[in-house]
DNA sequence: AATGAATGAGGCTTCATTCAT
DNA sequence: GATGAATGAAGCCTCATTCAT
C-alpha cells in the first residue's frame, strides 16, 4: 500500500492552518513571517509552499475557519435566549467575546480591514469581510423579523430594516475596536447593556 | 512688517508633510516608502532626513495635523446647529465627511489602529488615538450636558453619561469603518439619520 | 562509519568564515562590507544572513577561530624549548609571527582594540580581548613559575608576578604594533632578542 | 579698512581645531561627524569646509598639535630629574599621563594606528605616527647617551642602542594600550616601576 | 513529501561633501 | 565669510519566494 494518504496530507495542511491561526490571532498578520509559521509546526519554511502557494493563501484559509467559528458562536448564543433584547445582547456579547481573543486577527479582517490591509490583501479578503457582514447581518435581521413577528418591535419598512442592521453591526464593531485598542474588555457587559438599551428604546414598540 | 514668515521658512518641511499626508491617506503608512515621499516632492530620499529624523517622525507630524483638522471640523459643524439631535447628527456627518477622504490614514489611527498597527506603531501613535477619542468625547459630552440643561434629554448619572459617550463614539467609528471598507459613502446622511434617531429615542426625554 | 561529517555540513558557513577572516585580516573590519564577503564566496549578500544573523556575528565567529589559533601556536612554540629565556623568546616570536599575517585583524582585537573599536564593538569583542590577555597571561605566568621552580628566576611575590606578566605582555603587544605600523617584521628575531635579554637580566637569579 | 583679518580667520580655524581635538580625544575619529564638530563651534556644518578641505584635513591638523604637546610634555618631565632611572620613569609616566586623557585619540594615532586606521587615513597619518616615534625615540636615545656618558649605563653599540630604544618605546606603548582597554590607569606608577626596574637591571652597569 | 540553500527586491538610515547664494 | 539645502553612495538587514534534490 504505497498509496499516498490524503488524510495525512490534509493533516499537515491543517497543522499549518492552526498554527497560523494562533499566530495571526495573537500577533497580527504583518508581524508573523513564514518562518514563524514553519517553526510552529516544526518544519522548514519552504515546506509550507508544498501545501499553500503563498502567505496570502494561508491567510485566506485561516480566515475561512475563523469566520465559520465566529458566526457559529454567535448563532448559538442568540438561539439560547428568547426576547429580542436578550438576543441582541447575546449577539453583542458573543461577538465581543470571540473577538476578545482574536485581537490581531479579527481586528484586521472582521472590522479592521483598513486601507493598509486592503491594499496588501487581495480581493479575496474584502470578499471575506463582506461575508462576515452578510452572515452576521442575516442573524441580526432574523432577530428583527422575529421581534416584529412577535410584536416586540415596531414594524419598519425594508430600507429602515437594512439600515438598522447596518447601524447595529457598525456599532458593535466600533465598540469592539475601542475595547481592543484600550486592551480593556472589563466593561463589556455594562457597555453592551447601555448600547442595547439605547437601541431597544429606539426600535421597540 | 519685517516679521519673518514662518510658512515660507519651513516651506519644504511642509511640502514633505503635505505629500506624506496625501500618500498616507490614500495608501496607508506601510505601503508608502521614504522614496515615495521623496519623489513626491521631487527630491532625493536622503533629503527627507534633513527635515525629519525618521519615517516615524514624519508620520507623527502628519498625525498632528490630521487630528487638529478633524477636531476643528467637527467642532465647527456642531456649533452651527441648535438642537441636540441636530448636533449629534452634525457630529456624525462632520466626522464621516472628514474621514471619507482619509481612508488609509484615519483608518489606521483613529479607529483603525488595529493590533498590527498597535504593535508596529510606537507609543506616540497610541497617544494620538487616545487624543482623538478624548477630544471627540469631550465634544459629545458637551452636547449631552447641553441637552440635559436645555431639558431635551433625560438627566443621567455620571457613569451612564460616560458609557453613552463611549457607545456613541464607538458607533460612529464603526459606521465609518464599514463605509470605508465598502468604499461607499453614499448613504451617509440616511445612515446617520437612522443612527441618530435610534440613539435619540433612547436618550431623549 | 556513518557519522555525518561536520565539516562538510557547514561547508558554506565555513567558507564565509574563511573569507571574512581573510578580508578582515587584510583590510580591517570597517572596510569590509557584507557585500565584500558575499562576493568573496560568490554569493548574494542576503545569502550571508542564512548562515549568520549579522555582520557582528560573523566577526565574532572569526574572532573565536583567530584566538584559538593564536593561543595554540604560542603554546606549541613555548613547549618546544626548555629554558625560561628560550620560552619567553619563543612566546614573543610565536606571537609576532602569527600576528604578522593578521594585521588588520589582530590589530584591532588583540592589542589594537582602540577607543574607536571599543565603542563600536559590542561587549563580546572586549570579552574576546580579555580572553586573549588572560590566556596568554596564563602561559607567561606558567613560564615564570616554571622558572622559579627550576631556580632560574628570583622568587617574587604574587603582586610582582602579576605586574611582570602585565609588563611582558604589554611589551610584546607594543612591539607587535610598531612592526605592523612599520609594516616591517624583518628585525623580529633581533628585537625579540634585545627584549628578552633586557627582561631576563631583570628577573633572573 | 576692509582688509580681511587673517588673525580672525585663524581664530575660527583654531576653534574648529580645538573642538575637533577635544571630540576626537574623547570619542575617537569614527564616532565624530562633521556635524558634531560644527555644532561644537556653533556653526553650520558646511562652514567647516571653508576652513578645511575635508574631515581628513581637520584630523591632520589636530594631529600636529597633539604631537607637539605630547612631545613637549615628555621632554619637560624628563628634564626635571637627574638619574637615568628617574628619567626613564619620568618618560613613561609623562607619556601615560598625557595619553590617559587622550583615549580615543592617541590610541589611534600614536600607537593605535591599526590597519583600519591605516587604510582609512591617508599617508599623512602614517607620517605623523612616524614623527612621534622619531621624536620620542630621540628623547629616549638622549637619555641613554646621557646615561652612558655619566657612566650609569653599559656602553652598547649603535645597533643595540637603536633596538633598545625601540623596545622601550614599544613597551610603553603596549602598557598604555592595555591600560586604555582596561580603562584603568590606577596602577600606572606601580607598573611603570616594575617596567623601569626590569629594564634598568638589563642595561645598567 | 520536504527542505536546504539562495536570493532579489525593497526598506531605513548615515554622512561627507558640494554648491548657489 | 557662512550656510542652508540637497544628495549620492554606501551600509545593514528582512522576507516571501523559488528550485534542485
Amino acid at each position: 500500500m504505497t498509496v499516498t494518504n490524503p488524510i495525512k496530507e490534509d493533516a499537515i495542511q491543517d497543522q499549518i492552518l492552526q498554527a497560523a491561526k494562533r499566530l495571526f490571532q495573537v500577533h497580527g498578520l504583518y508581524k508573523i513571517t513564514m518562518d514563524d509559521v514553519a517553526k510552529a509546526i516544526g518544519k522548514g519554511r519552504s515546506s509550507l509552499y508544498y501545501y499553500y502557494k503563498s502567505k496570502d493563501e494561508i491567510f485566506d484559509a485561516v480566515m475561512e475557519v475563523e469566520i465559520r467559528e465566529l458566526v457559529a458562536a454567535i448563532a448559538a448564543a442568540v438561539n439560547q435566549v428568547q426576547t429580542v433584547e436578550q438576543k441582541i445582547k447575546a449577539f453583542c456579547i458573543a461577538k465581543l467575546n470571540v473577538l476578545r481573543e482574536r485581537r490581531g486577527f479579527y481586528n484586521m479582517l472582521d472590522v479592521g480591514m483598513d486601507a493598509d490591509a486592503m491594499s496588501n490583501f487581495n480581493k479575496t479578503k474584502v470578499v471575506h469581510h463582506g461575508l462576515i457582514m452578510q452572515q452576521e447581518g442575516a442573524v441580526l435581521r432574523q432577530i428583527l423579523d422575529y421581534g416584529i413577528e412577535r410584536g416586540e418591535l415596531k414594524a419598519v419598512d425594508e430600507r429602515d430594516k437594512k439600515e438598522l442592521v447596518f447601524v447595529l453591526l457598525s456599532g458593535v464593531h466600533g465598540i469592539k475596536r475601542e475595547m481592543i485598542i484600550d486592551n480593556n474588555f472589563d466593561g463589556v457587559e455594562s457597555v453592551v447593556n447601555t448600547f442595547t438599551r439605547v437601541i431597544m428604546n429606539g426600535i421597540k414598540k
